[in-house]
DNA sequence: AATATTATTTAGACAAATCTAAAAATTTGT
DNA sequence: ACAAATTTTTAGATTTGTCTAAATAATATT
């Protein structure tokens, strides 16, 4: 497989995830920041391999073997960007880019190993779950903190946009993931919300509360 | 700098330390196994990005931006394997087939990480000495094993021919980089040498014999 | 020095991945 | 339900890196 065909591979993978049932050409060439025209021909070519199912004008949808290479090449740049942060202090907003090129190297003794050094870790720095070589993960039952109401009581456990600049925000603002988080007030006007972390108070604005996850103490 | 011009502008490196002047077309094909017409067309472009010097039927030579060029993604490559073998437990024969892929990822902090986190490694597992930030190395001056005489001395720091059955057969015979070697007796009829090592007798083949550098004791 | 051999380049083609522009199919709106 | 808007596909072109086959230049041989 190529970086090309594994790419489009994976955003299929993550587009069908968040709520498709079958994913549209311009969809993905939307994510891909590429030409609607360009997906036909590359789906015409996955397709062929075996890769995803695709009937002309009805979208695309990931075959067994597809699902698999995508979970493959998912748990490769989550390992990634676990050892850029734990073993050369990568900070979170940093590993994405180094990540994306990282996830095409071919050897899964590679792989296998990085695992073992990193400890089989089970969340990405962004609180992402990291597939096994089975392609099973661990999935919280996580919500977003803009879902949430006043008094509940959390653990931010996973960002839902993992752009540099709002992980950078979240640095200046000290929320780190694992971070206790009780909802002191949600402001109705604005969907903002006022919580306490860390033994600190925090305004969060309602676009930050919607690319926060908690998971819930009951 | 696509992977193809990074592989063609490290052989072209590594022929021309090898003792040629300029280096013949023919000479790089034959070494990355690919045909004549494609290294005119490839040298042609390389020529036209400033990073070696062509005319025509003359060979080529690689412009100081092509000698730097060369270093980094030599850098890249030795540093690579060294952490492949400190830090995964690769054996020495494994990693150059990972190695030339990992080469390739495009990220100067990924690289002065990596330096930092194997404590800046001098020298990759082979023995080869690893370019600076600065493209400078501290070359030992080593000699080939076959070309010395009985009752010399020295310490096995090298080896000329890295393929995986030359590596495995060393491992084989237990001889180590860093082994104390003593040559006994060198037989003039086949060249092959009795030499000591690690408090063990062994005897070399002369064609084991010719892969084998060693720094000499005064 | 003329000829044979070898090395190198040129010309034209191909596969991969992309693009633009136009055509066709599907979906939407009234 | 039919026209309008949108989505998707097709057709043809481009770039990169490669190839084969033929032509040309350089080198070696006698």
């Amino acid at each position: 497989m190529t970086h090309s065909e594994e790419n489009y591979i994976k955003t299929i993978f993550h587009l069908r995830k968040n709520g498709f049932k079958e994913v549209s050409t311009n969809a993905i060439a939307e994510q891909m920041d590429t030409k609607p025209s360009s997906v036909t021909d590359m789906v015409r070519k996955l397709s062929e391999k075996g890769l995803l199912h695709y009937k002309k004008y009805q979208g695309v949808k990931l075959t067994d073997l597809g699902q698999t290479t995508a979970l493959s090449v998912i748990r490769k740049h989550r390992l990634w960007e676990v050892f850029l942060v734990e073993k050369l202090n990568f900070s979170w907003d940093e590993v994405h880019e180094v990540a994306e090129q990282l996830e095409h190297i071919k050897s899964e003794k590679l792989i296998d190993k990085l695992d073992r050094l990193l400890d089989y870790p089970k969340y990405d720095p962004h609180g992402d779950p990291i597939p096994d070589k089975n392609g099973n993960m661990q999935q919280l039952d996580k919500v977003l903190l803009s879902s949430c109401k006043a008094s509940e009581k959390g653990i931010f456990v996973g960002v839902k946009n993992s752009s540099s600049e709002f992980l950078k925000y979240l640095d200046k603002i000290q929320l780190v993931l694992g971070n206790e988080i009780e909802i002191l007030f949600k402001e109705m006007y604005d969907d903002s919300f006022q919580i306490m972390a860390n033994g600190k108070k925090l305004v969060l604005s309602g676009k930050a509360a919607m690319n926060i996850y908690i998971q819930n103490k009951k």
